[in-house]
DNA sequence: CGGACTATTCGATGACTGTCAAACAGTTGG
DNA sequence: CCAACTGTTTGACAGTCATCGAATAGTCCG
C-alpha cells in the first residue's frame, strides 16, 4: 500500500505560511537539498546535513507539507519527500528561485 | 538635521531575516503599501490599513529596517519609510515580485 | 518656556516555536 | 509471533515573538 499525507491543493497555498515554512535555517537546508537532488528522496534523518534529531526533522517535514512546499508518499516503512515545484511555481512564480539564489 | 537610521549594507542583506520579516501578515501588508505607493511614505500609524498600535507598529518598522527591507529617514518629529526595491533586486532578484504577487 | 505632536523604548504578558527524550504505530523479515 | 526498523506523536521546556500601556525622547510652534 502507497499513500500521500494530507497537503493543501496547489489553489490553496498561501503566501504567509509558504513564507513562515521558509524562514528557518533549517528547513531552507532541505529545500535547498530536495531542490538539488533528484526526486523524491527519503525523509531519514541520515540523508541531510543537519544536526537534528529525527523528531526534529520529522516536524520541520510537517511545517513544509503542510504549507504546501512538500509531498510526502509513505510506501512501506520509508517516506519519500519531494518539492512540488510546478505547483509552487503556478501560485508564486520565481519564489524558489528567488529565494534559493 | 535629517539622518538615516542604521541598515545592513546592501551585500549584508541575508536571505533568513529577509524571510522572517515577510513571513507576519502585518509586515506583508506594510510592505504592500510601500510598493503600491510612491515613497518615501511617513510611517504613522494612521497612514496604513492594519489595526495594531504605534508602538507596534514601530516594532515592525524595526524589522523590516534590520531586515534590510526598508530605509528609515528621520526628518524632524516624522519619519519617512522607504522599500529598498533596488537593492533587495540585486542581492534576491525577483524576490518581492514573487512574494508579492 | 511649555504644550502639542511623532515616534520609540521599556516592561510585561500570552502565544507560538524549535528542540529533544520517551513512547508509540506501522512494516518488514526471520 | 517477535524483533528490528522507519518515522511519528506526545509531553515538556526554553527561547522567541507580537502585542499593548505607560513612560520617555526629540521636535515644532505659540
Amino acid at each position: 500500500m502507497s499513500s500521500t499525507l494530507p497537503q493543501p491543493a496547489t489553489g490553496e497555498i498561501e503566501i504567509v505560511p509558504v513564507l513562515q515554512a521558509l524562514a528557518d535555517p533549517v528547513r531552507l537546508e532541505l529545500i535547498r537539498a530536495l531542490r538539488s537532488n533528484p526526486s523524491p528522496r527519503s525523509c531519514a534523518v541520515t540523508e541531510y546535513d543537519v544536526e537534528i534529531s529525527a523528531p526534529t526533522l520529522s516536524h520541520h517535514w510537517k511545517v513544509l507539507r503542510e504549507a504546501g512546499l512538500t509531498t510526502t508518499f509513505v510506501e512501506g516503512r520509508t517516506r519519500w519527500v519531494e518539492l512540488r515545484t510546478e505547483d509552487i511555481h503556478k501560485r508564486f512564480p520565481g519564489l524558489l528561485d528567488a529565494v534559493l539564489a
